[in-house]
DNA sequence: CTGTTAGCGCGTTCAA
DNA sequence: TTGAACGCGCTAACAG
């Protein structure tokens, strides 16, 4: 592997000094144009690329983006990082990946390490944004984008999905269908993002209908297969007297749905069932199950954009993008929670779920 | 956003002289107690980190890799940068991000970018590996790990799937139900890797059952669902004598489903079908579709381990490590194809594939 | 055990 | 229009 050439080569080959060809490849102005023709000859020739080290530490400067999200092994994130590297391309960044595994302390050092980079920018994503992770972006003082978390939203710029709104027109569609005796399958409400924002549109819905939450119909999940299962069941004990079930995420939807089956209700006949954030996981669509697409592509791409304006110092009208979703009806899908799930997403309890599914 | 400290400040405070500070930082020996405890106490104090350029410059080295891939927005790829991302962190390896497009233009140009930053290594993974690849790898000269191309075996290091003893495998699994009249599907004959691989491991399991292929039950498609759905048609309209199915991935063997559905066939009492490449893409599992599921996060991991070894010089056994995958019954699934799938992966021809299946 | 010196490759003065 | 000289922050070779 022999080593690449500098500008000290090039200057020696077309008898300049190493500046002048320095100028010429940074398009300084000033230059004969006869020397700029002969340098980028040479320059060609020789295959010249700029060391970036050098380069970096010489301008203080990099080109370098850092996106720190929590994993990656999900489509979720795929598509996140399709949308940021689609735009990212575009504007000539390279993207340094940082996969925390929802461990707040390796998100740290990944930021002190794009600091020593000196990284121009970042894309941020944690399962929650704690007291931390804010220190954490303040101190290193890089720009940021955090993407779809409960955040100051005057101290960081973000994009989020409009979890309130949206939660409140799934609601609304149920609302619509003539239901008036929802059910309704939170995350934990200790979440703050996006779980009790779900759980706010849910309510909001009701109550522009003049209606209500019933607490017998509310039951708090973890966002699992097994918990949407169990909630549903837990409900079903106190009343049966539903025409509809909105949960909170697909999975847990699907578990309600189960826990449904089994209890001898028919889908979607007696009873509609509609689930927030239609990723695609593949494996958690179902039978009549409503939900809501998230534009997760979208997300990236204008994370990304926010993110070059930052750099370029131009005006950022709003700090918080908030992306709406699509309501999409899944008719011709049946659940799968075979092992190939566990692949999906091993470090999820996976376990779990199909302990569950199959029980 | 105040800069970092550097050595000098830490000298100054610690009244040493900076190679001092530098010999402790980096656990050089030969340092006295008393002076290391001061001055890794004043790093600490003033959040003392490395510039990585700096450090790259005089070192000229980095623990940067590239990691070279054609896309990233569905799972295939998603699991890959998931393993190899695991085993990297484990290392302390820095991952930048190179997404081609399937351009090789633009994957040269990756390539020097790689260079410039002194990457240490790469994993590459390209639609074809052509010439142009291969000249690209030699001349940059950073260790490289391939993934699941065909090349030439002695000059790159690879990981690849045992795609001609899988592929034979699943023709046996078919072969062992008792069915004889096997039809197969296969990818473009003009793709070496792993088109025509798939289609030898077909005619080896033939062979080996004393069997060998019938032309009218072959068709050759492009590895869509279109394309899948077209071949079984035209195999339909040559014969109807055919108890089992064989297609060279999951795409294909669904759209062969539907058309032998179409055909009036009842799946799978009348027929088996079987497809390889298990990538749970969600959309792409079928009622009763056994397929040979690909350990994608194993590639990942198996080629960073590869990667690693090759970097610290030590002995790589092979130069190339061959995966099993495995055989998986999806019996639960129905197909669907909604606008959803366009947006697992907006950049193949979705449209045709919706058509398809509506049609 | 520690300090001095030189240089990595480039950008950026300041002179000429 | 060009060249010489310096410094970015760090490591490494050589003294002491």
């Amino acid at each position: 592997m022999r080593d690449l050439a500098t500008l000290k080569d090039i200057a020696r080959k077309a008898r300049v000094s190493e500046s002048t060809v320095s100028r010429v490849l940074s398009n300084s102005p000033g230059i004969s144009d006869a020397t700029r023709q002969r340098v980028l000859a040479i320059a060609q020739e020789l295959k010249y690329h700029p060391n970036a080290f050098a380069q970096g530490l010489a301008k203080a400067d990099s080109n370098i983006l850092g996106v720190v999200i929590p994993r990656i092994s999900n489509l979720y994130y795929a598509q996140l990082l399709q949308g940021i590297q689609e735009v990212a391309g575009d504007y000539g960044y390279n993207l340094v990946l940082c996969v925390t595994n929802n461990d707040t302390h390796q998100a740290l050092e990944y930021l002190q390490m794009l600091k020593a980079y000196q990284a121009r920018g970042l894309i941020y994503q944690n399962a929650f944004f704690l007291d931390e992770d804010q220190k954490g972006l303040e101190e290193v003082g890089i720009p940021a984008v955090v993407i779809s978390r409960k955040i100051p939203e005057d101290r960081f710029y973000s994009v989020v999905l409009d979890e309130v709104g949206e939660s409140r027109r799934a609601t609304e569609y149920l609302l619509n269908l003539g239901h008036r005796n929802l059910a309704f399958i939170g995350g934990p409400l200790a979440d703050p993002w996006p779980g009790q924002m779900r759980f706010l549109g849910f309510k909001k819905a009701l109550a522009g209908y003049g209606l209500e939450m019933d607490p017998d119909r509310f039951a708090e999940g973890d966002w699992t297969f097994k918990s949407g299962f169990l909630a549903m069941k837990t409900i079903l004990a106190r009343t049966r007297e539903i025409d509809a079930v909105f949960a909170a995420c697909d999975e847990m939807a699907i578990g309600a749905m189960k826990a449904l089956q089994s209890a001898g209700f028919t889908i979607p006949s007696d009873i509609s069932v509609i689930g927030f954030d239609g990723v695609p996981l593949g494996v958690m669509c179902s039978p009549e199950l409503t939900t809501m697409e998230q534009p997760i592509v979208d997300i990236g791409r204008t994370a990304m954009r926010m993110l070059h304006r930052l750099i370029q110092g131009g005006e950022v009208t709003s700090r918080q993008s908030i992306l709406p979703c699509r309501l999409v009806e899944r008719e011709s899908c049946r659940v799968r929670l075979t092992s190939s799930h566990a692949y999906i997403d091993e470090r999820e309890a996976v376990g779990e779920k199909r302990g569950a599914m199959e029980g």
